[in-house]
DNA sequence: CTTGAGTTGGTTTTT
DNA sequence: CCAACTCAAG
């Protein structure tokens, strides 16, 4: 390796660098140079002779592995070398060992939406009630399970208890309906990988022998299934470099295992362990909150930041009146940035939920700030665009049946529901694929003859491009757009059809990007790869724009000045994080919140508002206990005056809840024994009102407001 | 069969 | 508050 670059590393960089064989731990704080250390290693590797062929990295979403992949070329490791997530790794495995893995190569790749319908049939052919199995809880439970690599028919023979049994029924079903279909969800794509270098060793070897070096980037949000994945591509050789930092684990909701990372050493004995401690990233000022906020977690090995920069700004927090008056302090905060000669560039705004993100860009607008919100899987949310690529999706799936449905009548072409289930029970009858039945169409006597004419063009329509899943993309999109009549129903709809058309337009330039970047450019692989995009792929950093994203999002990241609203009870941590309690998920919020203060290179502003507009509902919220373990000098502004003052003015205001109610549905509260709760309901009668609450422990209890003791508004 | 109005229910974070 | 679903009229 050239000298003066790794002249530019501490000697513990130098270690995690150049210690080349054997399984490596890089413990690595935030701001440490994590992903310097890791394309450095990259590159020492190719310069101490492995080809990077041999070499894959893992990253945690595709927006890291591509900045990866350039700066690892920018250190003359060019070409090669695997960079990518997980999720892509899988793909591409599973595509090549299709036929061990029992996987057809052309499959779909179902996203959350896709999920919840196949769940809901599901459930309802297990003839079992919604309410009382709703689909998301189901499928919650089996990405649960997926995760810990339990499949359907291994649950099926472990459950005892009535829920297990019935929710093994609801699985197998569940996989069923994907299997006929040719979709694998998120977690299938893992399982599957993991499953098939369980079973088949000799593939596990050739790949473990491809991938001599394996280098895996935030290890401390892996799930079981990834571990396993990797340990068995490791399993040749045990050149496994893991990086990663337990205090920013965010991702347990999903499965993520923090103890992937805390028994490394205990999995590979030999393995050599790096600290990376110094932060390079942030001042003193915002490393001293980030270090007093991550104490109050229990859980966890003492560690601490190292600071090497010089004092600068202190870190502010702010307290408004709502969540408009927020909006308004963050674009104050702005301007005088911006004043100061900061650039948008490099300023981002924090908050928990993708809901909050409304409020800022209506206040960005007023004020004429450019922006972005980092939101890129919201563009392949579109109904245009969902439409058109499931257009691509039947021609490269046919048994994709829910891309199927969703084409057969768009645009209105009059199949309707009539002629859908016809076809449907024909289908079922004969034991044929929905799109099987559609060929048929002509041979089906329930059908009208104007149905079966209605069914014989379409079928011609997607016949007509049976023959382009091989190349390029972009000019089937095209044509694809054209023919199919979406084009025509989109210009005949006025203004709006506006922003579809623009929309679709941008879809087929980045298939034809994506031609052009590909090696072997093929519609099942575009397909399979957009499913895999990530909200942060589609953060721009040289767009002059304030970056507005979620704090998850936001992991990975660093900017000049941070922004983090909205840190109440309720929203961070978050309320249906059962956080009332000192949990693992409020020690997981307290991360979340650690990562994002981490984000901070100089300026740092927390904020709060004091009511927000909650489901249209506007409520008095609470400071976060967060703010308390900071360690800065905080204190509540809110004294008992203002409150008062704020009661008033919100009773002569109409529209804004009963003025007697001293409760109302949604509200925060917080009970003396039973903690921090919801309103339910409040039945209004006078001396004898009662409050229905529903607390964070879970439990619901009407309360009888003259005997008890519920604190709130506050 | 299509469309629009009305109702209901669900609401975190994401690969 | 919003999306998804239901139902009735055209």
């Amino acid at each position: 390796m050239d000298n003066t670059l790794s002249q530019q590393l501490t000697p513990s960089q130098k270690r995690a660098v150049f210690h080349i064989e054997g399984p490596l731990l890089v413990l690595a704080g935030p701001g440490s140079g994590k992903t310097r250390v890791i394309t450095h290693r990259i590159a020492a590797l190719v310069d101490s002779g492995v080809r990077p062929y041999n070499i894959c990295a893992i990253t945690f979403t595709n927006k890291a592995a591509e900045e990866m992949r350039q700066r690892a070329a920018a250190l003359g490791a060019s070409g090669g070398a695997h960079i990518s997530t997980f999720h892509s790794l899988c793909v591409r495995i599973l595509r090549r060992y299709a036929g061990s893995a029992g996987v057809r190569p052309n499959f779909s790749i179902y996203d959350a939406s896709d999920q919840a319908r196949c769940m809901k049939q599901a459930v309802k052919d297990c003839e079992l009630d919604a309410t009382n199995f709703p689909p998301a809880r189901m499928l919650d439970a089996i990405s649960t399970l997926k995760n810990k690599l339990v499949d359907a028919e291994s649950f099926r023979d472990y459950a005892d208890d009535f829920f297990s049994k019935t929710l093994a029924k609801v699985y197998l079903r569940y996989q069923l309906i994907l299997n006929e279909r040719n979709g694998l969800d998120f977690d299938d794509l893992l399982l599957r990988t993991a499953f098939l270098l369980d079973s088949w060793p000799d593939v596990c070897s050739e790949l473990s022998n491809r991938f001599k070096f394996l280098l895996i980037d935030e290890y401390q949000d892996t799930n079981h299934a990834q571990y396993r994945i990797a340990s068995a591509l490791a399993s040749q050789h045990g050149n496994i470099c893991a990086t990663g930092d337990p205090d920013q684990s965010i991702y347990g909701w999903r499965g993520a295992d923090i103890h992937n990372i805390l028994a490394f050493e205990t999995d590979w004995p030999d393995a050599t362990i790096v600290k990376l401690e110094e932060n390079f990233r942030s001042t003193p000022n915002i490393l001293t909150v980030a270090d007093s906020l991550i104490g109050h977690n229990h859980k966890r090995k003492l560690k601490k930041l190292l600071p090497t920069r010089q004092k600068d700004k202190d870190v502010v927090i702010t307290a408004s009146e709502d969540e408009a008056a927020e909006a308004g302090s963050v674009v104050r905060h702005i301007e005088e940035l911006t004043a100061t000669g900061a650039s948008l560039n490099d300023i981002a705004v924090f908050y928990r939920v993708n809901s909050m993100s409304r409020v800022l860009e209506e206040a960005f607008i007023r004020s004429k700030i450019v922006y972005q919100v980092v939101r890129g899987v919201e563009f392949y949310n579109r109904k245009e665009i969902r439409d058109l690529l499931a257009y691509l999706k039947v021609l490269v799936n046919p048994d994709d049946e829910i891309a199927l449905l969703r084409i057969i009548n768009t645009p209105a072409r009059g199949i309707g529901k009539v002629t859908i289930d016809r076809l449907r029970a024909y289908a079922a009858r004969n034991q044929l694929s929905l799109f099987e039945a559609l060929k048929h169409a002509e041979r089906i006597d329930s059908l009208s003859k104007n149905a079966k004419a209605r069914l014989a063009a379409f079928v011609d329509i997607l016949r007509r491009f049976e023959k382009d899943t091989a190349g390029p993309v972009g000019p089937v999109a095209e044509r694809l757009f054209e023919e199919s009549g979406l084009a025509v129903a989109l210009r005949a709809a006025a203004d709006q059809g506006k922003d579809a058309l623009e929309n679709v337009n941008e879809l087929i330039n980045a298939a034809a990007d994506y031609d052009r970047q590909a090696e072997q450019p093929s519609l099942i692989d575009y397909l399979q790869q957009i499913s895999l995009f990530s909200d942060t792929d589609a953060y721009d950093p040289a767009s002059g724009r304030v970056a507005l994203m979620t704090l998850h999002a936001a992991k990975g990241l660093e900017f000049e000045n941070v922004f983090i609203v909205g840190v109440e009870e309720g929203l961070l941590p978050h309320e249906k994080t059962n956080s009332y309690e000192d949990t693992d998920e409020l020690e997981e919020e307290r991360r979340l919140f650690f990562v994002g203060i981490t984000r901070a290179k100089t300026g740092l502003y927390i904020s709060y508002a004091r009511y927000r507009t909650i489901r249209g509902q506007l409520l008095r919220t609470i400071p976060s206990r967060f703010l308390f373990e900071l360690g800065c000098s905080f204190t509540e502004p809110a004294d008992h005056d203002d409150d008062y003052d704020h009661e008033d003015h919100e009773q002569d205001q109409p529209g804004r809840g009963p003025p007697s109610a001293r409760f109302t549905a949604g509200q925060l509260v917080q009970h003396e024994s039973f903690g921090l709760g919801r309103v339910k309901e409040f039945i209004d009668i006078g001396e004898n009102s009662i409050v229905v609450v529903k607390f964070n422990t879970g439990q619901t209890k009407s309360l009888m407001l003259k005997y008890t003791d519920l604190v709130g508004p506050f």
